[in-house]
DNA sequence: TCAAAAGTGTTAGATTTACACCCATGA
DNA sequence: TCATGGGTGTAAATCTAACACTTTTGA
């Protein structure tokens, strides 16, 4: 049985945008293409749509293959469907972005995959129409950080509001006043401030603080 | 030569999402589903992406065979894929809304497919996931008019204030003051008052003011 | 003792909201 | 003449942006 044989099937692939938050510049993970055609070249990771695999799913797993990590924050971004976009064959591809805290992603498992953090302000050109997954990614991700608080995701559980400032500041592309920014973080219920210092920053240290999610979702959540 | 073949090929279809502005509300064109499965059921109008075929051409193929028109505002929502979506076989679908001019649509061409305008508000179940489909589009649509003014391309070339501001309110679900509308109106260069008078909706008559799209694009656009 | 990051409030300006009456006209 | 929709301004409240100094402590 099949209703609409007289129809063309097309490849499916799932690309991911792999955020990243290190050393006070927003990241994103890319890797040395391994297959043909394109082999060796900067590209974004990504898989096969299987055949009885949601694209959700199959974003889920492209992305544990690489990290070995689950439940990470994930938004698609849309499908790519230029007809010649993958030199090979035609291939239909939805992007998704993720969030990682980077020390969660254990650092043999990059090298294994060749993955590379690199500075979104500093990308290579990339494989196929990945330039152009990144560029609407980092906007859709910019533009969920204004309105809702995922940038907890791209942190450690515990984190400086300097951290938090600077995270904020890689993101937006721009400067933020300080006091202002702590005032409207003060607003944060769910923002929490924790006994514990952090002591690596600077001398005299500095409180650290936590995402309470069970708190947002409770009281914040639209 | 076939650098994928090891991977499973599917479907991708197309869905479209048309809005249009009609008697103060906002409207959505469904019609019975022509083909199995779900023959007779509402639906949204759709086409297969067909094998050298990109899927914005997909798109706006699909809305000319069923409208006649071209050059529509268009923006894609996203991919649909969960595995067992469609009932009868596995499609992905990219949903895509559109804005028409209600009066540009040819009734002869409207009854010819069975199509319907049926107020957003009071959407019938529709097949598969395309409520889903519709809800993400709103949402999207609505987010878009917030900052762009795309919200002409579902009135005439001449309109009132009035009328301007029932598609701002039907599209925003919300009420809207009368003078702070205007006000926001009177800032936006590109909306011209024209020397012509509305006499259809009041005795008075209103001015009729059409979107500059020239001076928008030169001056306004981010 | 000093360099380096943490922490803290106030004020001016801009934006947003609330609100009510007169006007012109066709029926 | 009156019912109907068209058209207009001001003031309060809220939100946003600008701005500079003191604290702590390890080196």
């Amino acid at each position: 049985m099949s209703y609409y044989s007289e129809h063309a099937k097309v490849w499916v692939s799932v690309d991911v945008i792999i955020f990243g938050f290190d050393e006070g510049k927003l990241k994103v993970l890319i890797g040395r293409r391994q297959m043909d055609p394109g082999r060796g070249e900067w590209s974004l990771y990504g898989g096969f749509v299987g055949a009885s695999e949601s694209i959700d799913d199959c974003a889920e797993r492209t992305l544990c293959e690489l990290t070995g990590l689950k439940d990470l924050y994930m938004q698609q971004v849309g499908a790519f469907g230029a007809v010649d976009r993958d030199p090979g064959e035609r291939v239909i591809s939805i992007a998704y972005y993720a969030l990682i805290n980077v020390n969660h992603y254990d650092e043999r498992l990059r090298k294994e995959h060749n993955a590379e953090w690199v500075d979104i302000d500093a990308l290579p050109t990339l494989y196929s129409d990945h330039n152009d997954m990144v560029r609407m990614s980092l906007r859709r991700m910019r533009q969920k950080m204004r309105t809702q608080p995922i940038g907890f995701r791209l942190l450690p559980e515990l984190f400086t509001l300097t951290q938090l400032q600077k995270l904020y500041e890689a993101v937006g592309g721009q400067e933020i006043d300080k006091r202002n920014f702590r005032k409207r973080i003060k607003e944060m219920d769910f923002i929490e401030k924790t006994e514990f210092i952090d002591k690596k920053s600077s001398k005299r240290g500095a409180a650290l603080y936590t995402f309470n999610k069970i708190m947002y979702n409770d009281n914040f959540k639209l």
